[in-house]
DNA sequence: GTAATATATGATTATAATTGAATATAATCA
DNA sequence: TGATTATATTCAATTATAATCATATATTAC
């Protein structure tokens, strides 16, 4: 994979924030839409960019479409696991939204009630 | 330094060529720009927005501008010298950049020779 | 089957980045 | 001093990127 495409996928915050949410583990399209607080195209464009840039991956489960790192690529470029784990969070965003995530899945609750707004942030 | 703006100055080919002939020691603009056959506004504002996103610093000796690495920056963003070290010349253009510039170093020939075409590259 | 839902995509607009040519500035050289 | 040179900057044109709204597709639920 080309070094320019991965930088250029890197460089918005928007992919950094969707980064640092799957951190921890894979979520789908409507929890990351929800959790940023974007809308659905948006998300969905921007997972495209980082899915054409290889960093990210994705397998559908019903209806829904989880998106997740793609090792290989991470292995090939270690500096991306630098920028997500030593640098996204200090970006006063994503703090908010790492906050959000953890709220999220102490809760128990499933992506429908993520959806409807169960809880509150 | 704001991660997004490092990430934005990082993801340009014309950029990513300039910090893999500085990787070695600082050169001049003039250098820069035979080295890289780019023509003089587009080298300054290139090194400009590197210098802008505290990747590169500059320092004046007589008439010469010469730019070299932030080593400030470089600490706090480990990840950059492994994009530069390791990911750079896999870029087809920066190993012809990388043979001029061995070229020219070891022709010990100056920096007006240069401009003047005296190296055939 | 039909209705509802999750995701992707097309079209459009708004914004930002890149370029080349020309000009400005500041230092040097004669 | 005046001419030259290295670098930075301005302007205009082009291109690339991002955001939004509407629509298409595919799956699920009834």
């Amino acid at each position: 994979m080309d070094l320019i495409q991965v930088m250029k996928a890197l460089s918005d915050e928007t992919r950094i924030r969707i980064l640092n949410i799957l951190k921890d583990g894979d979520l789908c399209v409507c929890e990351i839409e929800v959790l940023l607080d974007i809308n659905q195209s948006n998300a969905s464009r921007h997972l495209n960019k980082l899915t054409n840039a290889k960093i990210l991956d994705n397998y559908k489960v019903a209806k829904y479409v989880y998106y997740r790192f793609n090792e290989k690529l991470i292995n090939e470029y270690p500096f991306i696991s630098e920028i997500v784990k030593d640098h996204a969070m200090k970006l006063n965003q994503c703090q908010i939204d790492y906050a959000r995530l953890q709220k999220y899945k102490c809760s128990g609750l499933s992506c429908d009630d993520l959806k409807e707004g169960k809880i509150s942030f």
